[in-house]
RNA sequence: CGGGGAGUGGCGCAGCCUGGUAGCGCGCCAGUUUUGGGAACUGGAUGUCGCAGGUUCGAAUCCUGUCUCCCCGACCA
């Protein structure tokens, strides 16, 4: 390609409504531009990186035995009401009327297609298992989109579905993908972890996260530090404690004026955190109300909670619940005298002597045990695991990092096969409902944590499986009939290689082909000048480690080629 | 949706408080001189100041409404 004649517009000054580091590069780089909250052209190299990020999925879903298909981004209604997602869905789904008034949603996922799909042309165990994905673009009406591709409204994914006979044939499918899966982030070039996950209102039995490590991810993650044992912090299990307290110290009631948060009224007391407990009044969708109990330093995990009660949401009741059911205002809450149910995090349980709210004005008890001053009904697993925490499968202790979801898998079991009648007959003749599992990747997503993981103060560093080209050759005066003979040569020689290249013919200055070359991020740049000419040689500089060689004119095509090409293979192992 | 902020040439911003009919930098076009890390000079083009009302002799500026965008929370590839 030829910037002269390509569509590259590169800015020099971050757009205002990038935050983070990868959409203000590819806004910059001229990869992408908005056009609504959460939904962007894909310019000319944005749709290249795109491209190869598509083409690796492919691959490895076809080596894992995949089936590519393409089903329809505009759904009708009846088949989400089939598994009753119509109405589940929230705003998240959008809905939209033909001309005749019927409704249909713009796909956000396609369980209910497959299946209907599958339900019709799938009628044997001897078909099975099958996996059909595709890679297409979907739509989710975020309340919040941000940070360019990261989190787009409208965005390609690539979804695969795989159906079973049974639970064992389930697993074998998920196996596979989950190994796919891993292929696939390494040839991407990404530092990345598979981490066991909630599964989320998709359903399902369980599931892992592919997470991109990188600090601007929205995800906290825990691994670790001796087994393989890595989790999603809403999905972290902690070891039970079975630790058990006994009261030494008498209830009482000490005035803490205008202490409220944990830090206040243990320095107030001179108490540790860890010597506190919390009672944190909160509603579930029912409007239960209830009162959950957390030693001081502690986070409450409300996806834990929701599956001990069996509900979707909790909230933190207002400041008028909080005010019935204590009679005193927020900061003051305890368990003593109340008279909704208490439960508590299972470490509260080994505490004793603890300072806890009074349920009064300024007010607060030390020597607090249960048991003995309150009743709890349940200890559970409710916390946010932190760093530090023991590992639950071993002696090693937790680490936490920031992720980047780019991959999903799950095991779904029956929930779609079965409200929409998916079945196969057996070699026993018997109809048996498919077991399902499915399986995303974020391909914009993808791309974007890319740049996250691979960047410098002066743009992209493209890892070789994902950069736009391959090579950019910066003809530095193109105005010099030798030394623009001389980049053409050498791009008609790359050409015939089969190597992706940018020939940088522009009438422009030396500073700022470096400059843009370096914002592009493509991963080794050739410079032709009149400088290196002299000696007959093209100068080579690599965009990750600034190495630069002067490359013999003669030779520089084959060499050029033989680094692309090892470059790809070892980015490609491992 | 709750809380915070912002809409002014393609991009980044100033002007608004204290109303008088729009400015700076980058980019763009033409020319001259330049040419190894975002060149200099000269000349030029581009704005119904988000939209709709209102106040006023006069509104980018004040008032009301509305739309859009961004940030923090819930959601997720």
């Amino acid at each position: 390609m030829r910037y002269s004649q390509y569509l590259l517009p590169t800015l020099k000054e971050t757009p205002g409504d990038a935050e983070v580091i990868s959409h203000q590069l590819m806004a910059r780089a001229g990869m992408i531009r908005k056009v609504a909250a959460g939904i962007y052209d894909y310019l000319p190299l944005g749709l290249r990186v795109i491209r190869k990020v598509e083409n690796i999925v492919r691959e490895e879903m076809n080596r894992a035995g995949a089936i590519e298909l393409l089903m329809p981004s505009v759904v009708p209604a009846d088949l989400w009401e089939e598994t009753g997602r119509w109405q589940q869905y929230g705003k998240e789904l959008l809905r939209i009327k033909d001309r005749k008034d019927t409704e249909f949603c713009f796909g956000p996922t396609h369980e209910e297609v497959v299946t209907e799909i599958v339900r019709g042309t799938v009628n044997s165990y001897r078909q099975l298992p099958i996996n059909l994905y595709q890679i297409q673009t979907k739509f989710r009406d975020e309340i919040r989109p941000r940070f360019g591709l990261m989190r787009g409204r409208e965005f390609i994914m690539k979804d695969a579905y795989s159906f079973d006979l049974d639970d064992a044939g389930a697993s074998a499918s998920y196996e596979k993908m989950y190994q796919a899966y891993r292929r696939i982030f390494e040839r991407c070039g990404l530092k990345f972890r598979a981490v066991e996950a909630d599964t989320g209102n998709i359903g399902g039995s369980s599931s892992h996260e592919f997470m991109v490590l990188a600090e601007t991810g929205e995800d906290d993650i825990v691994s670790c530090d001796a087994c393989e044992y890595a989790a999603n912090v809403e999905k972290a299990e902690l070891r039970p404690s079975t630790t058990l307290a006994s009261a030494t110290q008498p209830l009482v009631e000490v005035d803490t004026p205008n202490r409220k948060t944990i830090e206040e009224v243990s320095a107030f007391l001179k108490v540790a955190a860890t010597q506190t407990v919390k009672t944190l009044i909160v509603q579930n969708e029912r409007k239960e109300t209830l009162a959950v109990l957390l030693r001081g330093d502690h986070d409450l995990n409300e996806i834990k909670l929701c599956r001990l009660l069996d509900c979707n949401e909790i909230e933190m009741a207002s400041e008028e619940t909080v005010q019935a059911v204590t009679g005193a205002p927020s900061g003051f809450a305890g368990p003593v005298g109340l008279k909704v149910r208490i439960i508590a995090d299972q470490e509260v349980q080994g505490l004793s002597d603890y300072v806890i709210g009074a349920n009064a004005l300024d007010t607060h008890f030390v020597g607090a045990n249960h048991g003995r001053d309150f009743a709890v009904e349940t200890f559970a697993d409710l916390r946010q695991a932190q760093a530090g925490d023991s590992c639950p499968r071993c002696e090693g202790a937790l680490e936490v990092w920031r992720g980047i979801e780019v991959g999903h898998v799950f095991k779904l079991g029956t929930k779609y096969s079965e409200a929409m009648g998916a079945t196969v007959l057996d070699d026993q003749g018997q109809d048996r409902t498919l077991v399902m599992g499915c399986y995303g990747i974020g391909v914009g997503r993808t791309a974007a944590a890319a740049i996250e993981q691979n960047h410098d103060a002066n743009g992209i560093i493209w890892p070789m499986p994902l950069a736009p080209f391959q090579i950019i050759i910066s003809v530095l005066n193109p105005n010099a009939a030798e030394v623009l003979e001389a980049g053409e040569t050498l791009y008609a020689q790359l050409l015939e290689r089969g190597i992706e290249v940018l020939l940088d013919d522009r009438d422009e200055r030396p500073g700022s082909k470096f400059k843009d070359a370096d914002l592009l991020g493509i991963p080794l740049r050739v410079t032709v000048g009149a400088r290196g000419l002299k000696e007959q040689c093209y100068e080579l500089q690599n965009r990750r480690s600034g190495e630069r060689a002067m490359l013999p004119m003669v030779e520089a095509a084959t060499q050029l080629a033989a680094q692309v090409h090892s470059a790809l293979n070892a980015e490609a192992g491992g």
